[in-house]
DNA sequence: CGCTTCTCCTTACGCCGTACGGAGTTAACC
DNA sequence: GGTTAACTCCGTACGGCGTAAGGAGAAGCG
């Protein structure tokens, strides 16, 4: 298992743990822990350390228990991924009214879901082509929805619309904080990485063969060193995005108001 | 280590692999195999059963040999996907001359990208923060860069560019192959997913609770179903970027020839 | 010939996810 | 109130992983 994946588990038993079917158990001793423990547990590993160091021993650990206790709150780990994932969704700040119409609310959703990102930057090494189908990841995707509905979209652009401004936040941070998780994974910062590849590289590497990447690699190696404020970035980006989505709604009603 | 970075290993190892700076030995049994040889192995393996199942045990039975003899050719895992990487890039096609200016040539850097992510999907496993900075990486770069070079756009800006373009490539990729890449990790194709999990959906899920995931989701699914031609939707946004780029370079000089 | 250097292999260690079965606790039932 | 079924928690173990350590044997050098 190298990515991760969502929705790698048991589909069944996935969504009867994340929406709490079992109903709680009448005989037999009282459990120490609930399902949100865990899953609590668990994105705290996560958030420190990273998704590599993510395990049912050290999740187990965190919560001063055997790992194969955990096996009584969660089918196995890939659906403890599904659960995490699903969880941190409550996270995700769903304002009923926003003032200032689709845009706002638009650019409320891609602002949340950056945040969101940055504060569990793990998300970003989960593949969530099967997106976990729980209670809070569907009431977020319910929500995201709305901020395009009755402008004069189709179901399907709604859905594609939200899409895109989703997989551009996922883009964005993953420029914005894979320097960080590489660290985290490797111990080594980009800084040291650099210094110990430098000298050697400028054995190998002739300039004169490549004197563009040479050149462009040069200037952008030192603009990013200092400057890169990857807010900005994002900021920036999402207006042209934006102003994408303005042009197809004001092509399907003629009028980008409401 | 869940999620795999390149540059994860040792970077002055890696180099000097990527860089075959070892002589050839002297003394000693003839190698059985090139670092090639190995190379080769391990990608035909990721091409057909995922990263997932990249382990050194199995690219050293593909070979006929034991896991260690792998560490005569390569110091590790780490630096082997390094090398994989770096190989893989010999494939880009790279023509000198490319008729229609900077757009055509972009277009050409896109669509040779696009092909290469769809003939080795694991690379979408690997985040390349840190590239491996080999000679093959490093002349795709260089190549890429050209695309853009003398077109009145600084260097800074250049990078920026080629970047801009290659993550938005990536991101298509990710959509287009997501669904392969998880039903080999899974064993679990799409339809069978959809089919176990939605009678328990529909037992836990309340349409009336959120009536616009309910409808979209529900005109999204049969969609995707049906119809779905990532080839278009990707040449599709392709377009929109360039005249993004367009519109950069028309600023930057008053005129978007040459 | 002997020495060095190299390839390839065996063994082993500490991780991982988790299957299996047992010990002990609690509540329901007779 | 004793019995029993259900439940939590855990010890052990299996087969995978990456790879450290060290050894056997081959090839070239002196």
């Amino acid at each position: 298992m190298t990515t991760d994946f969502s929705g790698a588990g048991d589909p069944v038993r996935s969504i009867e743990l994340l929406w709490r079917v079992q109903e709680r158990p009448r005989r037999g001793p009282k459990p120490r822990f609930s399902v949100d423990d865990v899953a609590a547990a668990a994105i705290a590993l996560a958030d420190i350390d990273g998704l590599g160091a993510l395990s049912m021993r050290r999740v187990a650990e965190r919560l001063g228990v055997q790992a194969m206790s955990l096996y009584t709150y969660v089918p196995g780990k890939a659906e403890l991924i599904d659960l995490m994932l699903d969880t941190v969704c409550t996270e995700m700040p769903m304002p009923a009214d926003v003032p200032g119409g689709w845009r706002a609310r638009l650019t409320l959703v891609a602002r949340s879901n950056w945040e969101l990102y940055l504060r569990h930057p793990w998300m970003l090494q989960v593949a969530t082509t099967r997106p976990p189908l729980g209670p809070n990841l569907l009431a977020k995707y319910d929500y995201e929805l709305r901020a395009v509905d009755g402008v004069g979209l189709s179901d399907l652009e709604m859905d594609l619309i939200v899409q895109m401004v989703t997989d551009y936040v996922h883009g964005a941070v993953r420029g914005a904080v894979g320097a960080t998780l590489v660290a985290q994974a490797t111990g080594l910062s980009d800084e040291q990485w650099w210094e110990r590849a430098a000298p050697v590289l400028e054995k190998v590497f002739d300039p004169a063969r490549h004197p563009t990447a040479a050149r462009v690699g040069a200037a952008a190696g030192e603009e990013y060193q200092a400057a890169a404020d990857p807010a900005r970035a994002f900021a920036f980006g999402l207006e042209r995005l934006l102003d994408g989505v303005e042009s197809l709604i004001s092509r399907q009603t003629g009028d980008s108001e409401k």
